[in-house]
DNA sequence: CCCTTTGACGAAACAAGTTTTCAATTGAAA
DNA sequence: TTTCAATTGAAAACTTGTTTCGTCAAAGGG
């Protein structure tokens, strides 16, 4: 987690953007947090360490954070954004279990291959995409006797 | 794209809901409507035809719409829906050019294929899925001369 | 050391999209 | 025709996210 914090001061820096308590504190909240969460969310989980923190510098930093490459939006719910950071894990798609609201990766170079493939046939220039798979997972799924 | 509207009426028959001329009104602007659009675009379209219609009455007939399956919401944009009507086109992808916002669909039997088997490999059982491939169109990617 | 400058802070107001409330109306079954 | 739940549209409420604004604090120059 260490590792991912310094790496965002380093971005802060480099914009001349200022290291704040408030965007450590916001930081090392969400590199702790190894599951997806809402705006809402991080700011409830940052008011339990330092309740001196705005809902306003919340989505300010969430903002640096997306900006910095080391945190992504989901938009998994309709209306309110979805974020997760990334360090370390790569581009990966998700599937969604639509009983239990489970998301688990999953990363395929298969995949991104034919992704690619099939949109560059198209003669599209491919920047970044977004799969989302609706369904059952393991445990919701009808079990097969 | 009367089939559509009759279809639709079925499907409001069999769930005990009215056929009001709103609804129908709404009905056949969406099913003749071959692109794109947001519940807001939606309501000025059946307003040039049918003035006396409410923009509340165009969420609720869109509401309907997609539960009945003919209708199916996008989010591509965060913060507004984005709808488009599937009848006769079956599912597909979207390739979205960032750069002039055209929407292009993708249909590839290919990658059906290997994105239901890779979710299965994990165990899901697939329902549905959204694959949104952002990046730049025929039109303004840099031309390789 | 003080002063100035430049973000940054948080509360509150604002904005956009969508949903809910409510009283009046209407479609369709009996 | 009668009846009654469903429907309607205007307005208000709600939700998420952004902007404004007065205040503050750290960094750097004089």
């Amino acid at each position: 987690m260490q590792r991912e914090v310094e790496q965002f001061c380093d971005f802060l820096r480099k914009k001349g953007l200022k290291l704040t308590p408030q965007r450590l504190r916001i930081a090392e909240t969400v590199f702790v947090t190894h599951r997806h969460f809402t705006a809402d969310q991080l700011y409830e989980l940052v008011k339990k360490v330092e309740p001196l923190v705005g809902k306003v510098t919340v989505y300010r930093t969430l903002e640096h954070l997306v900006d910095s490459g080391m945190v992504e939006e989901l938009s998994i719910n309709k209306g309110v954004s979805t974020y997760e950071h990334v360090a370390g894990h790569g581009h990966h798609d998700h599937l969604i279990c639509v009983h239990c609201g489970k998301i688990v990766e999953l990363s395929s170079e298969r995949l991104e291959k034919v992704k690619n493939e099939e949109a560059e046939g198209r003669g599209f220039q491919v920047l970044s995409h977004s799969l989302k798979i609706y369904g059952l997972c393991p445990d919701c799924r009808p079990k097969s006797t």
